[in-house]
DNA sequence: TCATGTGAAGACATTCACAGCA
DNA sequence: TGCTGTGAATGTCTTCACATGA
């Protein structure tokens, strides 16, 4: 099959969440309704979604809870750990590098880029704060492949274009601007102000 | 036409942000090409989306920056100032809270809430502080049709409820959990764990 | 009987390509 | 000529609906 598409992969990331917390329950068994159900999806597009992966259940006793954890974990998740870059310590960086660390055993933020001389050198939740400059230096020593913009516009492109430049290959974007990205770097953006003020236009529809 | 799709709304405010960051520039015309290229987007999608707000550009001059912007505006702005309600005030609530405020004349964050007794009526970013339990109360008083929900996970759903029995009818949740909400509310999720690892997965695609 | 897996249909989104106009 | 606005075509995503098997 070709590549799944983000959609797709985002799902089965959700899933994962939603299987894993019910981890602790006894029943080991879980139909397609009741997954979907909890991920907010229909059950033939869980299922559907689901092929892509390998893993089937059985139309008796649905999924083995476990089971089709392991399936998601070896789909998702890289064989070895993996590092991200994190550029800018603001109160974005900050609430993510907090939220982020030490939630998935594969993944972690191994470098922290700021401007800020005071930040420089400290280690904030157990990841070192690196000069922006050594972006490109401590990148590569680090062999990172993500990279999370958190600096304010004006920097944004500089900092990806050095992201890029240092062998990242996705990019995860939160200042409000668009970047100018190679193709074959894959790029989200999230921006909190356009997100609300979409939210604010459909609370508005009747 | 029916209610424009989420992507085109969203994809209508990015025009606008590109729009109103070239407004100094001497040229008051723009084309198609251009200021797709500047958002991102193909030439013919944009065309395709400014159907939906009725403005018409000239086939020789392009679009008038100035009277492009104002259709915009009218389009996706409410007639009135909006206020936002923001439930939580922990790292995120505080990025959330620091960089959206003033930066959209006819939306503001006009109530903050938290369980902190410490932050509880102190006064951040211009938006006084109540506690969580007086949700329904404020939002109703404040006519409030906008939440943002940036709690923990253990709290978030309750927090969702109040929020949407006091009449807020589009959600932007950071809380890493699926909500379960009434249709005719808009919800949207931004988990920021998700988005990583999504990011790492395309990242690791050769 | 009831849930899975999946071909086929349907809905939705994007791109193509061209008429019409200055 | 070169751009806009848009019908038609293409591509992508989601749902339907049913054969299959326990």
């Amino acid at each position: 099959m070709n590549q799944p598409s983000p959609k797709i992969i985002e799902r089965l990331f959700l899933y994962r969440r939603c299987l894993f917390m019910l981890k602790e329950n006894e029943m080991n068994q879980i139909f397609s309704h009741e997954l979907a159900r909890l991920s907010g999806v229909s059950s033939a597009q869980l299922r559907r979604d689901l092929m892509v992966i390998g893993y089937s259940g059985s139309p008796t006793n649905g999924y083995n809870k476990l089971a089709l954890l392991k399936a998601l974990n070896n789909y998702l998740d890289a064989n070895e750990k993996e590092g991200v870059a994190l550029v800018g310590l603001g109160d974005v960086g900050r609430a993510i590098l907090h939220y982020f660390q030490g939630r998935r055993p594969s993944l972690e933020i191994s470098a922290v880029f700021d401007n800020d001389p005071q930040k420089i050198g400290r280690v904030f939740s157990g990841c070192k704060t690196y000069s922006v400059d050594q972006i490109k230096e401590i990148v590569q020593a680090n062999n990172i492949h993500v990279g999370v913009i958190a600096v304010p516009e004006q920097a944004a492109q500089q900092v990806a274009d050095e992201l890029v430049d240092a062998g990242v290959r996705g990019i995860l974007n939160y200042a409000p601007v668009r970047l100018d990205i190679p193709d074959g770097v894959y790029l989200e953006n999230r921006d909190v102000l356009v997100s609300i003020e979409k939210i604010a236009y459909f609370a508005r529809q009747v």
